[in-house]
DNA sequence: CAGATTTATGCAACTGGTTGCATAGTTAGA
DNA sequence: TCTAACTATGCAACCAGTTGCATAAATCTG
């Protein structure tokens, strides 16, 4: 498992509430690791248990119950640990792959205008993506080591998206040639 | 969820035991949808409970508990049913792109030996996918519609297998500027 | 032919992920 | 000023996926 280093790893960029953490997983880690508040919150829940992270009533919480986590060093500890350690080799589940078999042994439906949904849905996020780096990654290579690494995940991502879009435009041909 | 229809989608293509399933699912399917022959079990279950399959003594059983599993019109009509409806976005969870950004934050791992043994792993899958390629697919285009989409979803594997490696070396060239 | 491996099925317990709902204060607009 | 939307947290129940174990026959191997 690994939401825990997901959420440790977010906390060491910026302490935060759990719900500005699920507004963050929403967007920028979200795309690689998603996850819902409930998650979230249990997961602090546990941490904080652990002693990986302490929280406290957040400076801006008012008469509110926003409460501010922020990662103690052995969350931090934790944290080298678990990425020194190897990962599992990403499991690609994909649902659309099961339909084309499906579709393959029943032969009775067609999945063309799906694609074209997918292949709209690709181009949009990959428009996203390349905004963000002609924002955030514009210049040459005078960028610090932290900044390159964002950058290199934002490309995979990118990657992701031109690859998936290349493929379902093959598909869309291949359906078509009946 | 979708592994009932992954598990209907392998069951027309040839009626079979749990086992069977279990070990085709570590083959084809399973490089795009992963199960354990516990939950392969568990789902035939259910689906034989709501009259989508039936399972009979295998014919070649002999004195084992060896049961055959065959799909009944209704779970034929259920995976067409399925295959019609949208599928959910892929969801692309990668725990190695996590700890990329965790060694951002970070700065003192060194991921460089765990993408070497990545672009390893890749390499190998993709020489695989290459080989069943070359020996199912080899002819142009004359092939039947069934089989081309099976030959599509192979694609589907190379394409990721190849993206992966591009991006695991452009990855280790930004690891080793320091 | 004894012992190991493979084929074959399944129970039980646990962990992770999802959904629906409840609560309560804050802010923006009709 | 009332109300709708947003910020913020959390419980409870459920479903999916994983792990460890148990059982039992068939087949291979020394």
């Amino acid at each position: 498992m690994s939401l825990a280093h997901a959420v440790l790893t977010s906390l060491i960029e910026k302490p935060s509430s759990g719900y500005e953490l699920a507004r963050r997983f929403d967007k920028s880690i979200g795309y690689f690791w998603h996850a819902t508040h409930q998650q979230i919150y249990r997961e602090l829940a546990r941490m904080e248990e652990k002693g990986w992270i302490v929280s406290d009533s957040a400076p801006d919480a008012g008469a509110t119950r926003k409460r501010e986590y922020k990662v103690l060093p052995d969350g931090r500890a934790e944290l080298v640990r678990w990425t020194s350690e190897p990962a599992a080799p990403m499991d690609l589940r994909d649902e659309f792959t099961v339909k084309i078999r499906a579709d393959a042994a029943l032969n009775e439906v067609d999945l063309s205008d799906e694609l074209r949904a997918r292949i709209a849905q690709h181009t949009e996020r990959l428009a996203h993506y390349r905004a963000i780096e002609a924002r955030d990654f514009a210049r040459g290579d005078e960028m610090p080591r932290a900044k390159r690494l964002q950058h290199l995940i934002l490309k995979k991502g990118i990657m992701f998206e031109e690859g998936s879009i290349a493929w379902a435009r093959e598909a869309l041909g291949v359906l078509q040639e009946d």
